[in-house]
This record gives C-alpha cells, structure tokens and sequence, in this order.
DNA sequence: AATGAATGAGCGTTCATTCAT
DNA sequence: TATGAATGAACGCTCATTCAT
C-alpha cells in the first residue's frame, strides 16, 4: 500500500505561482518551495526531473486556467461586453504577463522534457492568440476597431497597458477606468483632430 | 607610466548594458562580464568595488545621457513636435524602462556608495518625470491631451506601450506610426462614440 | 531512511578544534575542513549556515565540557586539593584559553544566530568566572591567598601561565611541578625578603 | 638623478608595526599599507619581494631595537635593579611577544630570502635568551632566584605573564605592582607553608 | 624609483541535482 | 513514496603578486 502523498499537485503549483511573482525565476529555489510544503526537496524531485521542467509544467496549467475563463468571452454577445470582459479577465490575471518575461530565463536550457513543454506552451500561446485575435476581427469587421492596426499590436497594446506599474498609487477604480479609456479613446482630447 | 589598460568605462558600460537587457540582474555576473571584456574578473573589481555599484553607477551614467537628449524636447515649439520627439527618444531609448525594473533587485542591499548611488538614481528620475510632467502639462492647458488622465499615468502609458514585444515582426516603421496613432486615438475607430 | 553520514558533529569538531589552534580564525576555511573530513565543503553548510556559526557553536560545546569538568571542583574538599584539581584541568585543557582569543575575530560581523551564540558564550565565561571567583575567594578567606591581588589578576595569571609555551622541551613532569611552584610561592627563593 | 624616495623604511616600519598590533598577520596587506603610506602597491615590492620577506625584515628591525635596550641592563649593578629594569622593559614592549606569535603564521611557506630572515630572527632570538639567561644565572647564584626552576621557564614565566590581558581595566599602576609581586613570591601570602 | 593595470588563487556561500536508505 | 546526506558548479569578493610603462 502506498504511502500518501503529502502535498498535492495544486499545493505545489499555488506555491510556486506565489513564489515565482514574488521572488522571480532566481527567487524561486527547490529549498524554499519545499519549505512552504513542508516536504523535503528530493520528494519533489520525484514529480518534477528539475527545476525548468516545474516551471513549464506550472506555466502549461495556468495557461490552461486562463484560457477556460477566456473562452468564456464568447458567451457575451455585443463586442462591447467581450471587450468589458477581456478588460477585467486580463486585470485580474495580470500576472500571467509577468510569467511569460519569466519564461525567457529558460531559452537556453537544454533538457527533453523541457523543451517539450516549451513547444506546448508555445501551442497554447497560440491558441490563445486565436482566440483573441479572432475576437480582434470580430471587432473590425463590426467598425469597432481601426482596421489598419495590426492584430498583434493591439493586442499586445491591451495586454502591456494592463501591466504599467501604478508608481503613485492612483486608486484601482480610476486607474482601471482610464486605461480602458485610453487604450479606447487615447490620450488625446475628443476636440483634437486626427493629423 | 602605468600599463595600457585593456577596457575602457566605455567598453564596459557597454557590455554591461547588453548583458543586463539580456540576463536581467541575476544573469548578469563578473566572471561573464569579464570574459566579454577579455579581462580576469579580478580587474574589474579595480573599478568597482561591487556588483550592485557597478549596475547603480552605470545606470547613473545611462539616465545622464538619456536626461540631456530628454532635455532637448524643450527646442520644440508645437506640443505636436514634442510629442513627435518625446516618441522617438523613448523608441530610441525602449530600454530604459527595462533598466528601471532592475534597479529593484538593489533594495535590500546596503553598502554606503550604493546607498549614494541609489539616491542619486532617484534625483534622477525624479528630475525626469518633473520635465515630462510640465509636458504632459502643456498638452493638458493646451487642451491637447484629456485634463481628467493623471499624469502619471499618461506617462507610464507611454513608456510602456513602446515596449511591447513585437513578436511577430511587423516593420518597424508601420509599428512605430500605429503605435503613435493608438496612444493618441485609441484602438477603436474615429467613428465610434465615447460610451 | 536517508543516506548515512559521513561525518559526525564530533569529528567536526575535533578536527575544527585542531584547525584553530593550529591555524587560528583565518587559517580555519572550510576547505581546509572538509578535506580533512572527506567531504564536500557544501555538506558542511548543511550543518552550519556559515563559518562563524560552526565557529561559535564549535566553542560552545567546548566551553560546556570544560564548564562540566569544572564544575567537580567542588567534589574536593580543602583549597590545595581543589587548586591541584584545577591546575591539572587547566594543564589539560591549555588551549581553552586560546580559543577566547580567537572569539575576537567575531566582533564585526552580524547574523542573528551567531549573535545568539555570542551572548551564551559570554553567559558561559561569566558563569566560569564565577565558579572560579568564588573558589579564590575562599583561597582568600582561607588565608591561603594574599587579599590584595585582584581576583581577575590572579585567574588571569594561573591561565596564562599554564600557556607558557615550553620552547625547550622541558619534560612535562617538571614543567608542571615548576609552574605550580612558580604560582604559588613566586620564582624568588624562599630566604628572599619581600621588599 | 634618481627620484627621491616617497617613504623611508622607518615610516614603512612603524605603520607595520601598528598594522601589525591592530589587525594580525592576515589583516595586514599590502594595499592598507600602500594607503597609509600614501605610496602604491607596486612600489613597496621594490623593496620586498612578499608580504612575509616585509614582516620578517621588520621584526629583525623591531628585535634589534628591544636587544639594544635589553643590552642596558647591564648598567645596573644589583640583581634588584636588573630585575626592575627587565620588567619595565618588558611591561613597555609588551607587543614584542605578540609579535612572536605572528611568527607562526611563517612556518608553512617557502622562499629563499624569508627562510635566511628567519634563520636570522632565530640569532636574535637566542641572542636575547643568551642574554637573560646570563641575568637569570647571576640571580640563582646570588641565591635570589630559586635555583631548581629551568631558566627557559622562568624567562617564559615573566614574558607571559605581563601578557595577561587586563579584562577588568584594573589600574595600570596597581597592575604592573601587583604582577610583581606575583612573579617574585607568588599568589599564596607569606605566611603559607610550601608543601 | 614609482605607478597603476592585470592576474589567479582562494575563500565564503548558494543551489540544482544525485543518491543511498 | 519520501528523506536527508552529499556533491559540484558557480558566484561575489579579496589579495598577494606580476608586469608594462
């Protein structure tokens, strides 16, 4: 009979997910994680070859989480509400931003198992832009959106506007209604014309 | 009367910066600096007592440059040619936000001459938001840009929409101009209406 | 369950003891010590966070088998047996007395834990010198010491004699016989007139 | 014309020797010495090849210097005053001892011009006990001093024990009295028997 | 004679990883 | 499955020593 496991899968990659937006790629050690679940380091080792391998396997699951509640965006109907609802899922998960800066750590390690997560993670990026972009089209061919920008940077444009650090501590709400606002309207006044 | 030295500042701040943008601060070591510089580690430390003064003392140097070209947006007369300019030098100068997020990893740190260093950072980056805010200021009285933005938060919108990663390569001038057009106008086209 | 140690704490400490007496704070390195135990100096920090850490507990437990020896002083009932007690554990125990001056070394540097041994290092010193006074008080009392030395001259002086170092190779019987012999009655023959 | 020496070997001699007191064989380097010298590194290597070739040329320098002045105590005619003399002597250059203890820090290494120095501070040493061994030998045959303690000891005896470190800040007057008397009749009061 | 640049060995320390139990 | 012992590579840093000018 097998002994029991003495963390689980959800134990550890809630833990890591703390760790790693803390403390970043360096910050994140065998010995502290193994400390936070009170395991020894070696037992996690059972689960994951290394430390490369941990992190693309945690990232894969969040990427995973993220996506499901994206789908979600097609339960609304107007673009509008689509676009309300990107906005706040991506505020809420700003952080997933921060995991991708976090992946580029990981470019020149080699490792088999590694690598094959990166392509998954790659995979799911892409889907993920699919979807978005998808949404993006839907957006143009409704007149909503200027057609003439490209796909990928508005999209980026939403993603890193989301992340600017709020230095002087404006209070969320009107922070997160500005933005909106900006990234609708920009920064320039109504009155002002186009040159 | 002394030997040739084998690196200049130059040289180094050079190397330094390319490593930093590359590895980040924990990726950024002596033993790699020093084998770029062709140089022993040991040699380096003549200069710099420390990893954290040489990165404080570089980025001194880095924020000087940048200060005196930010210095020159006051040669324009039009808010417009301003802007115009302000767009360039960030886009020029994309990395120097980068650089910001790095100066972090010091804060735990002491010794007395990153302390120092530390400080005048901040002088620094205070000096340059103060300049940007008398723009971002003009613009508002100007009525150019919406009065109800904070400052801050025009600026941080700024800084970091040009560092969106343009993953999939779109020319750089089409980048550039749409990226001006989305900070001044927005995403959503000229016809649609303020909700 | 796990592997099993290649080393004890008392052989660490054995050796560690024959390092700083014979090598002093800065010749003791935990290379030095980890060859000499046949281990990687990294198994070492799994024991001790850094060298002052072993350091300090290292002297620790030295200081309580001297203190438990000591502490049988009390077992003897008149003052010369007890005083012969304590210079045969003095004798052996010589090097006690060099170890204090290598807690020197420590005074700069920080770290909670090592902090921690200091102050019961200092409480084990003055709990010695306690025991110690209490036993030339009663030499005193007894009319066996001359009252007007102070009785931190006097510990001092038993100590440090003992500590002579025997350049010549006297043999030890001898050596000793002489030094109590010095201590007690002085190196003036007995017709001497004190001045 | 040669260019007139920066430092003379005296300065450098006696910045040695408080470096030397205050911070211990490994807290002395060459660069903290250059600094108090006002010279640089490379220029001290003119004159001594290493850091030990340095120390030990100094300590023949220091041991000529206290031999000169051990010399005068044949200018005292009575066993008394000799005695007297020595112990002031030796009470004003208590740090000659330390200096010995320095020595050690010599054994291991090599070189050809440190082992003759060495051979040399060997000559000195013995010299000087040559020296206080004549004194002690007038002082057992004046039936002063008891004739059955090796002199090797006794000398060690005086050494060391004006070494004792005065922990409790007794007065230096009271200090120095109390030690001599010590040393002459011992710590036990007259009136006691010798077993 | 003196300088200042550079080297290289060694130290304290951390951490990913392996391995015997 | 889990443990804890051990390894080895790398890092930041210091310093004796060498060398070109």
């Amino acid at each position: 009979m097998a002994r029991e496991r003495k963390f689980t899968r959800d134990d550890l990659y809630e833990t890591t997910k703390y760790m790693l937006l803390e403390n970043g790629y360096e910050g994140f050690t065998f010995s502290k994680l193994a400390e936070k679940l009170n395991v020894s380091r070696g037992a996690i080792y059972k689960y994951f070859n290394n430390k490369d391998e941990l992190i693309t396997e945690f990232m894969i699951y969040e990427m995973n989480g993220f996506l499901k509640e994206l789908g979600k965006i097609n339960g609304y109907d107007s673009f509008d509400d689509q676009l309300n609802y990107l906005f706040t899922l991506i505020f809420k998960n700003a952080y997933i931003h921060q995991m991708i800066n976090i992946s580029k750590h990981l470019l020149n390690k080699k490792n088999k198992k590694v690598a094959e997560n990166e392509r998954e993670l790659a995979r799911l990026h892409l889907k993920m832009y699919r979807l978005l972009e998808d949404f993006i089209q839907q957006g143009k061919s409704e007149g909503k959106l200027k057609s003439h920008l490209p796909d990928s940077l508005i999209l980026g444009y939403i993603f890193q506007s989301i992340n600017i650090p709020n230095h002087f501590h404006i209070p969320e709400e009107e922070w997160y209604h500005s933005l909106k606002d900006m990234i609708k309207y920009g920064i320039f006044s109504s009155g002002s014309k186009k040159t």
